[in-house]
DNA sequence: GAAAGAATAATTGTATACAGTACACAACCC
DNA sequence: GGGTTGTGTACTGTATACAATTATTCTTTC
């Protein structure tokens, strides 16, 4: 193998450096999906503003950005962490079985052999969620989880597809630190992944929504038995 | 037939008023929509704000929900009118043939007859269009042709799914105050509406979701059409 | 002690000031 | 004249002040 001589320019476009309201618009979605916001949390611009050391501007920006997205619920004026109850989740992932199987199709369609890098982000993802399974790492599972997720959608040659899939995956995204914990849900996630990932690299259509049907409908189960889990503990409290 | 008796609650919750930022949110959108805006064009603060006598801080929320919907582009800092190239227009109908054939069929098994009112609005919308039409009224045809979607879309019981069919059936809209106006187009697609009008009526969804496809299929051929008009308009001048 | 009402505090909505950045145009040099 | 640099202007990003609204607490009264 012969080492292709590499052009470094000495000079790099500098990174911009995003404005505040984008970076508050991050952390914000970061912190409501990290499960430490409890549901219908109500979120006060003064609050955030003071934790995140900005002023109000550019958290109420995020906070609209969020609001229309979905992502925050808005009660009346204010703001305030979603609370999805079963019909939203039924909702939600009807919404996705559509978006994601239409979605797996083009993948598979547009997919290349791993070494092509086309799919090699999305087998580095596979590897990193078999790693963390081994080493019981639940927060390593989820971060693999959601890296595969990213690679396969990076396939996906429809822009406003692709977002559109990456906003409700986002949707209940906040639960996954229910779901994703169990070691056994684990396992039976990451055979669906390898489904889908097996798909995609027969470059099968059909077969790859096939794939993304099934792993969609262990996701749903799981949630559905989460969202039951957090109301009864809502009673008792 | 008896007349049901209609439970009508004696003190119904008052329409708060709006904020200045949903305000100019919904005049802006409908300026956007209106065909007076060239593609392309920069959206300015400051303008914007003189215009609608505000000041610039509801404006730019305005900009920012705008943006986050997809029905402004955002040129690095600042904002722009959206300008869809032929690739976008693909993406989007794509996009829209798969909500909106789902939708259809949701319609469908949720319609009932016209004068329990579930159908009602729709066939109203519908002879709104044919006069239209007889009128030679374009502005009124347009109308009626939103009243029509806005109404079937009521039937669809999945909220994210009747939404994501309005934003993505806004992303064109602008486009129809070109595509709308030739009579011969007009007529074809009140086929189209009458084809979808009279499957709900049946509550067959797979005829439902069958005569959408057709109903896009048409619309879709024409905002090409529109847009490779303004393309070459561009060239011109 | 419960209900009603007034006073007060908390929170959001809007305007505006100021700072930083990008843009356009003129002056200048070879 | 073509390109380059300087300079003013326009525009956006953020903070902050103040107004309007909503929630809360404390009295007062029966």
């Amino acid at each position: 193998m012969t080492r292709k001589p590499v052009f470094r320019p000495s000079l790099v476009p500098i990174r911009r450096a995003a404005s505040l309201g984008d970076r508050v618009y991050e952390q914000l979605r970061e912190h409501l999906h990290s499960g430490r916001v409890r549901a219908g949390e109500p979120l006060r611009e003064v609050n955030l503003a003071a934790e995140l050391g900005v002023s109000r501007t550019p958290v109420r920006e995020a906070l609209g950005r969020l609001a229309s997205e979905g992502l925050v619920d808005v009660h009346g004026r204010s703001f305030a962490a979603p609370a999805l109850t079963g019909g939203d989740l039924q909702d939600i992932y009807e919404l996705r079985l559509l978006l994601e199987t239409e979605a797996a199709k083009q993948a598979a369609r547009r997919a290349r052999s791993a070494d092509e890098s086309g799919l090699g982000q999305v087998q580095d993802a596979l590897k990193l969620a078999e790693k963390a399974i081994a080493q019981r790492n639940a927060e390593a599972f989820i971060m693999a989880n959601r890296q595969f997720r990213a690679a396969w959608l990076a396939l996906v040659p429809n822009r406003r597809l692709e977002r559109a899939v990456e906003i409700y995956a986002s949707h209940v995204r906040a639960l996954q630190f229910l779901t994703l914990r169990d070691p056994p849900r684990q396992k039976a996630v990451l055979r669906g992944m390898k489904d889908i990932y097996r798909a995609l690299e027969k470059r099968n259509a059909e077969e790859a929504a096939a794939a993304m049907r099934r792993y969609l409908g262990i996701a749903r189960t799981a949630m559905q038995q989460a969202a039951g889990e957090i109301a009864n503990e809502e009673k008792v409290a």
